[in-house]
Order: structure tokens, then C-alpha cells, then sequence
DNA sequence: TTGTAAGCGTTATCAG
DNA sequence: CTGATAACGCTTACAA
């Protein structure tokens, strides 16, 4: 592999020039300019990613954190992340934590052996203090998830509200005996779900049989599962909150195979509005977030903090989100309630 | 931050011991190692990933390059083969070309600036001739893709015969008039369906309307889209072949807003078996693809690549699919086609 | 079993 | 405008 020493000899000139022409840097005549890029070119010569990072102890990369690439909706995030990345001439490196704490450590990891600039954490399962000392090595902006402590920047939602309108909805439309589906509740966004879930309860005077609450619901087979329990369990159920909607289709699919119609005899609502919650039948009431939004200023934040040496300050960014009513939970024939 | 230096200094040995224990080399006293492992810890010490990889001319890491990770496909696919990578060691970082030929060449270019030790492509949108040339910078595996041309290792299923099995099965339902949809053409794995899905025709001496083509078609929306499409000006249409679930998805669910009957009026077959092809009403006929088995294997021979020096002999792998049937095909009311 | 010393390929500093 | 020269932090012959 030719090194920017053939190319300076090719050239005729010293290793200096070549790298000022590189680096796009000024003071060199067209003329020698041409002479290297035509050397560079004949010899095929690509600078060393390595050698350019150890040098100038900047990678030009940042890590993205997240749970799983499967996940829709941290898919269409990867996606808005890296267009905008990209604007800022970075590169993203995807790290699936699989809510494993070891794993989002060792992915942290990455900020000290100066693999990455810096790094969007949008898996948080750690608790923070075990986080925190990473700001040491490089800045860590969050973006999803988020946390009550400050002294890290978060670009998020407000979960307790969303929570709190979406059960609010399924109670407004008749629900009395609501059932709670979630992932793991490691993280500060379950916990506030989980809290505007139950002032939502509470506002009504509503009690929550916490036998129905679930806390290994993830995907759609763990939603067929999620039914299935419930339908042997507390056939009672007649109105269900999930934290996604991969759970919330397997729950319709699963229903309608044991003949159970959506909404009326049971009401289901998920969140993060993917594809798949309008496609089913029937269509899946849900919560849109703005991803292409807090995409942009997640990764217009941390390119500041990379930039800038004087820690810049921390902010948090709440970002509206919008309760995207459908059939799953229009128990009443007519309704003029909000529609896609 | 601290380097080899420090820690060599506060365990008062040389950098070189350090380095051994780093590297889990022997040739160190327990008691020495101890004091290092010690003096580590005390200073923080993480060692400098460019500086190993600049030294030791490795990355252990490799690029993985595919369309785009929001179909459910590529995600599963991804979620495979970081796990067979992580086994031997190896980092893998995600590369999205959105099918377009100049960010492919971006990506292939890492292992010119020696950033990954190798590459698996799973979008292959140039022709190989151009991507030939990168071979001398380090392997590559053609993962799902694959051509006529060897040269390089390649692991997939028979594309070909996976859509002339499809085609005949949409004919032996019945249908007359087939309509094809499906991504660009410039990928081998496109033109293989498509000769596949004529040879079907030809067998069963159908004829092809190839105004009844579309070669847009992506995600659900575009199923949307050829759906208005075909209802517009084709309305004779009876059956279609698409190149994904997601495509095959859009089409059920714009055929069942016009109250068109599906598989009677118009039956649709998908590709990939996502979870998606099973969860929509009617449940969506599909071919399911190894996945695991295919990026074992890719990640197998990948590695021996790495490896060896001496590049081992290319080969092919090619691995069995299935055609599931389910509801969006079914015709005949009573059949005893193989089921889910 | 341990240490010395020579790079890996760049970029930054400082003269010229 | 151009070029020596010294790092960046680590690994690896080769010596001891």
C-alpha cells in the first residue's frame, strides 16, 4: 500500500507539501498541488485511517447506543441520525446494547480508546452515576431516553404526558380494567410511562390490578403472549397499554385469532406510530414522536460539544408528540375524535 | 489520559511487559503481571485504539454494507451477523448505500484506509468490475447478493428459482393476468427474479404485459402506489409478484381500502418472511431466507479470509428456501398446500 | 523472563 | 511557499 512518503518522492516534493495538499491547507502553488494529485492518483495512495487518528487524536466518528436495529423505530432513528452526521462530516458507528448494561459499558468504552468523538446514547440502562464518569473521555449527548439528573444534554419527549394522554384516551372511551405492557422497566422512560399511566388511573378513580401489569413485553410474539396471559389470567381486561407497537400488533393479531374484536371487547393502544400500526386490521392507535427532529439537534448538539473544548451547556429538549387515534381503541361507533 | 508509558512507569517496568500483559502474551511473572493489572486500573488506563491498529496493521473489524437497515431483512440480517462477528472477536460496523453505486465505493473505500480488516456486502449495486479492484486491499464476501462472475465467495439462496416456484404457484391458483413489482433492476439478485417469474410464465405459455411492471418498488407506500396503479390501468390483474413483504403489504392494504378482495380478486405473494407478511389481513404468502444460516456461513468464510494470508479458494454457497403459503395466495377454498 | 529500540503513517512546529 | 524533524501510542524483533 503506497504511504504519503511514495507520493512526496513521485512528486518530488516532502511529505509536508503532500499532506498540506490532503488536508485541503493553503500555501502550496497549483502547480506542485497538481503534481501531487497526480501522484496520488498513479499510486493509488489513500491516506491511513489509523495513522490520521493517532496523529491528530480526532476520529471523526460518533457511536450511536441503541437497543436493537430491529426495532423500527430505532431504525428510522439510526436513519435520521446518520443523514445528519453525515451534513457534519461524521461518521456513525450503530452499537446494539440489547438493554444489557455490560454491553452499553463496553460500547462507552469506545469514547476512551478514542474510537469516537463522541456518543448518542439512545439505550440507557445503566444507572447514571455509572455512566457519568465517560464525560470524562468525550461528550455523550441522550436522545430517546433521558433521566431526571442534568449534567448531560437530552433531546426527548415528555413519556409521563404520552402516557398520561393515552390512557386518558383508552379510559375516555370506556375502559375499566386496563392492563400494562412494557418492556423492561430499567429505564427512566419506562418508569415514567409507567407513573402517567397511573395518574391517568388515579385522575379517574380507576384501581390498577397490578397482576395485569407485564414488564417482558418487547415484540410482536411477546404481544401473542401478552394476550394469551391476559385472556387466561383476567378475561375482564377490555383496555390495554403498550410501550410499542410491535406489542400492541401482536396483541391485535393474537385477539382476533382467538375471536375477541378490537376495540370492543378489548381496546389496544402502542406507541411510536410504525408502519406496521396502520397496516393492521385494525389499525393501531399509537404515539408519533418527531424522530427527524430530535434526530437533528441530538446530533447538531453534540457536534457543538465536539467542537468546542469548553463544555458547552447542558440543555434539555422536550419535543412535542401527537396521540394518533385509529380503530383499535374508537369504541364509540361515532366519534369525532382526532384522525390520521 | 494515560498511555502504556505511565502505566509502564508506575509499575516501574518497561512499556514492552505492559504490552504482554495487555495482549495476554506470556513470558510474564504472575507477580509482575499483578503490578500491571494494578497500575491500570490505578491510572484509568484504556489503550489507544488507532495506535494498536496503526502498529499491528489490524482493526479486527468489519464493514457490513446493505441497502438500508429499516427493512426488517437487512435489520435481522445485521442482528446475525454482529453476533457470529462478536464471536471471533470482530466489530462490525453497519454501512447503508441506499442502493446508490457512489456510497457503496465510499464504503468499500474503508478497507482501503485500512478502517476494516474486511467486508461483507449485502447490496451490491455497481458492477463487479468495479468493485473488483478493492479485492487487493482486503476480502470481501458477497452476502445475499451474488452474480454469474466468481472471484469472491458468495452466500445466498437461488433467487431464480425461488420466484419461478412463486410464479407457479400464483398461476397454479389460477390467476392469468401476473403483474411483477419489484426494486431497481441493477442488482444480479433482481434480474434473477425477473427471469425466474418469466420462465414461470413461458412454462405455463401465460404472456407477460410489461406495462404491468413496475421497477420502483420499495416499502409499503410504493406497495400503496402500484396497487392504484394496476387498479387504474390494469384492472384485469389477477395476481403479483413482489420482491418484499413490505411492497406485498401496501398492496393488501390499499386493495382492501377499495374493497378489492384478496387472494380472490387479486392474490399477492411477498419475500422474506418478515413479520410483517404474517401479521396483515390476509396473511401474506412469502419465501423465507436462512438468515442465520447464511451469515454463519458468511462470517465463516470471511474470517478464514482475514486470516490466511494466502487467500483461500473462493466458493459458493448456496442455501435452501421455503415458500410459505398463507391466506393472500389461497384461491381455492379448500386446498392442501402447505401451510405455516 | 524482561528491556531496548525501531518503526507503523500521519500531522504540527518551526525554520528557511 | 516548502521542508526537516519531532511526536502520536503502541507492538515486535532482537538482545540481554
Amino acid at each position: 500500500m503506497a504511504t504519503i512518503e511514495d507520493v512526496a518522492k513521485l512528486a518530488g516534493l516532502s511529505r509536508t507539501t503532500v499532506s498540506r495538499v490532503i488536508n485541503d491547507q493553503p500555501y502550496v502553488t497549483e502547480e506542485k498541488k497538481k503534481r501531487i494529485i497526480h501522484a496520488m492518483k498513479d499510486l493509488g495512495y489513500v491516506p491511513n485511517s489509523s495513522a490520521r487518528r493517532l496523529r491528530s487524536q480526532r476520529t471523526e466518528t460518533i457511536a450511536v447506543l441503541l437497543p436493537r436495529v430491529t426495532n423500527p423505530f430505532f431504525g428510522h432513528l439510526i436513519e435520521s441520525l446518520e443523514r445528519e452526521a453525515s451534513k457534519a462530516d461524521y461518521q456513525v458507528i450503530v452499537c446494539q446494547t440489547h438493554d444489557k448494561k455490560q454491553k452499553e459499558l463496553d460500547y462507552l468504552q469506545l469514547l476512551k480508546t478514542k474510537q469516537v468523538d463522541g456518543i448518542v446514547m439512545a439505550s440507557l440502562t445503566n444507572d447514571w452515576e455509572d455512566v457519568e464518569p465517560y464525560l470524562t473521555s468525550g461528550p455523550i449527548v441522550l436522545c430517546n431516553e433521558y433521566m431526571r439528573v442534568d449534567g448531560v444534554s437530552m433531546v426527548h419527549i415528555d413519556h409521563r404526558q404520552a402516557a398520561y394522554d393515552s390512557t386518558t384516551h383508552l379510559i375516555r372511551q370506556g375502559c375499566k380494567h386496563l392492563a400494562y405492557a412494557s418492556g423492561a422497566h430499567k429505564t427512566y422512560i419506562a418508569l415514567e410511562r409507567r407513573a402517567g399511566f397511573l395518574e391517568a388511573l388515579a385522575k379517574y378513580d380507576l384501581p390498577f390490578d397490578t397482576d395485569m401489569e407485564l414488564d417482558w413485553a418487547l415484540d410482536v410474539s411477546d404481544g401473542q403472549k401478552v394476550f394469551q396471559f391476559l385472556k387466561e389470567h383476567h378475561p375482564q381486561v377490555d383496555g390495554i397499554f403498550t410501550g410499542s407497537d410491535e406489542v400492541a400488533a401482536g396483541i391485535v393479531y393474537a385477539a382476533s385469532q382467538s375471536n375477541w374484536t378490537i376495540p370492543n371487547d378489548l381496546a389496544v393502544i402502542g406507541f411510536d406510530n410504525q408502519m406496521l400500526s396502520l397496516l393492521m386490521v385494525p389499525a393501531v392507535t399509537t404515539v408519533e414522536q418527531p424522530i427527524d427532529e430530535m434526530a437533528a439537534k441530538t446530533i447538531e448538539v453534540l457536534v457543538e460539544k465536539m467542537s468546542d473544548k469548553r463544555s458547552s451547556q447542558n440543555r434539555r429538549f422536550i419535543y412535542p408528540y401527537q396521540l394518533i387515534i385509529r380503530d383499535s381503541t374508537k369504541r364509540h361507533p361515532v366519534s369525532s375524535s382526532a384522525q390520521l
